[in-house]
DNA sequence: TTGAAAGCGCTAACAT
DNA sequence: ATGTTAGCGCTTTCAA
């Protein structure tokens, strides 16, 4: 159907072998060059990539492996991925394992089969051991945003996050700060939670536990956890929420219960600045650099292709920023 | 490095020939299958599928062709897209084109030459003719959302959810509706526009330009045009937003302005039932089936990926659901 | 500068 | 039921 190289070989009169050389840029005769590109122009003919890789062994393409599809924070990183590889003539295979432990494992071993030449994984709870096929493989890979055993990893500071912007709330005066943090299982929650005892214990505060609700990182989880604490007899004069999603669902809940921000409650949300600018008041934001933890976890992985092992494993903690917005005052 | 069949015929005194038919599933005899299996098992042999692809001349990989992966009506349907094909051991390139037309052909060349067996593709601008390729090389081809010219197409009545929704408010006594609508270029924008003037003029309302607002199915659009539109000085007392993001964007708008749903406007959004319930009170929203969509559109592809070419092309128009919430109420 | 030939790992006749 | 063999379309020595 297609045409092959046997094809262009044929109508050129060459044979094969110089007509693939053309084809991967080794100097050919000037007047051949030019029959062999009209001839690949008049029979359409483009490079069989499944027979180039069989001969070899490189597939062109690397697997991105995410908790799930459904999901801003996700989908922004893997669409920054997608652009440096594909600039650099790789295709990506995307899975996402829909935050299922026993999914993870098994797309993992899937895009093994897929022969993918790289693998850059955002894990949630995947063991050190199944990653050891690709390890054994040869097959680099990189992890994103929750560090890995052994591997190259790109991430944010999240300590470093939440310490900043509880160390936020306290400098404009507050004391009783109210957090609300994603699921003990995974990593960046802990860390995130981390960030605020550790501001709160840095500055003589101890917190109350009534102020403190572990989420489930979505959005139905703020919502309600918002209207828990809020709830409460005597609720906070600030609150922290450490993902996008529950900052969706508390800024909801907030505009139901009628509380203002930041006059009746200071706030400081987390990632997509684009929402945080268009709230009134404008929200503070904990911003993550999404885009670049994509390329850099992809230019990382593009520089372990191609053979440079230079500092491995290398440990990329990228910062994010406390972009401030007009919801944080002081407390009456 | 990685065992081969080789190894395995090697490993069990047996042929490459019985080992690759023990593994397609041909009978062999059982104390044979024993020890092919566990030679299997021992050298961690896995089928390479590159070479098995370049001997079948199925790669056993779809390409799916968004605008966008940043966007969650685009990511649900290709998750589900993926669970489906996943099922039937087919993985699926995820492409997107940044909602960018040149992007778009050039993405689906590039989709192409990766020798997918079948594309799936949400199109924006795409002419046909450049589809023409895929056709050539009878590779199947599925598009969302948006019907194709001699394409098989699996869509939303977006004309008769339009309708339903604007009629849903006249019902309710409102007479002075606003919508606003995504780009006159894309075509479910176009349709969605259609069923609000059908349902208006079937109701003899005379619908005034003030009211109507052309978007850009994002976020800041819908939160700038809610605004416009409610500045006015007769406002609507009802507002049909016609995709997610606009939606949210609206919502974020009025709650800024203090406009309360339903007291002060009628309102309904559009997709993500989930939003629309935490949302108080709960919002009356058209949902589409994005979860059936991909289904539909996956088991589409995979039928006629088997060679199944009836009632081609075939067009699945599927139903949206109008889910009543409490915003909608009688015009004072 | 070009071409002949040997595979990459697999499947599928065909023969046994 | 099993084995032999001929490729799939390409890259890459090696010789000419």
């Amino acid at each position: 159907m297609a045409a092959t190289l046997w094809d262009v070989a044929k109508q050129t009169g060459l044979s094969i072998a110089t007509v693939s050389k053309y084809i991967n840029g080794i100097r050919v005769k000037e007047s051949n060059a030019a029959r062999i590109q009209q001839a690949i122009d008049e029979l359409g003919y483009r490079v069989n990539m499944i027979a180039r890789g069989l001969k070899t062994n490189r597939s062109m393409t690397v697997g991105v492996l995410i908790p799930s599809l459904v999901n801003l924070f996700s989908t922004s990183i893997v669409s920054a991925i997608e652009r440096v590889l594909q600039e650099n003539g790789y295709s990506t295979f995307i899975c996402d394992y829909n935050s299922d432990p026993e999914m993870e494992e098994n797309r993992f071993r899937f895009l093994m089969d897929k022969s993918v030449d790289g693998i850059i994984i955002m894990p949630t709870s995947i063991p050190e051991t199944s990653l050891d096929r690709a390890v054994q493989s040869g097959i680099p890979l990189v992890s994103i945003d929750r560090p890995l055993e052994g591997t190259d990893t790109v991430l944010v500071d999240n300590f470093l996050a939440s310490y900043e912007a509880t160390q936020h709330l306290i400098q404009a005066g507050h004391r009783r700060i109210g957090i609300i943090t994603g699921p003990g299982t995974i990593y960046t929650a802990r860390e995130r939670y981390r960030g605020y005892m550790q501001a709160m214990k840095d500055s003589g505060i101890d917190p109350d536990p009534a102020c403190i609700r572990q989420g489930d990182y979505e959005l139905p989880g703020g919502h309600a956890l918002t209207r828990e604490i809020l709830d409460h007899t005597e609720p906070p004069t600030a609150l922290f929420v450490t993902n996008y999603e529950m900052t969706l669902g508390a800024v909801i809940a907030l505009n139901e219960m009628n509380v203002s921000i930041p006059r009746d409650l200071s706030f400081i949300g987390f990632d997509n600045l684009e929402m945080a600018q268009i709230i009134k008041p404008r929200l503070t934001i904990v911003m993550q650099p999404v885009a670049l933890i994509g390329k850099t976890a992809a230019d990382l992985l593009l520089r372990r292709l191609s053979g440079d092992m230079q500092d491995f494993p290398v440990l990329h903690r990228l910062k994010t920023e406390l972009i401030p917005g007009d919801s944080v005052i002081q407390p009456k």
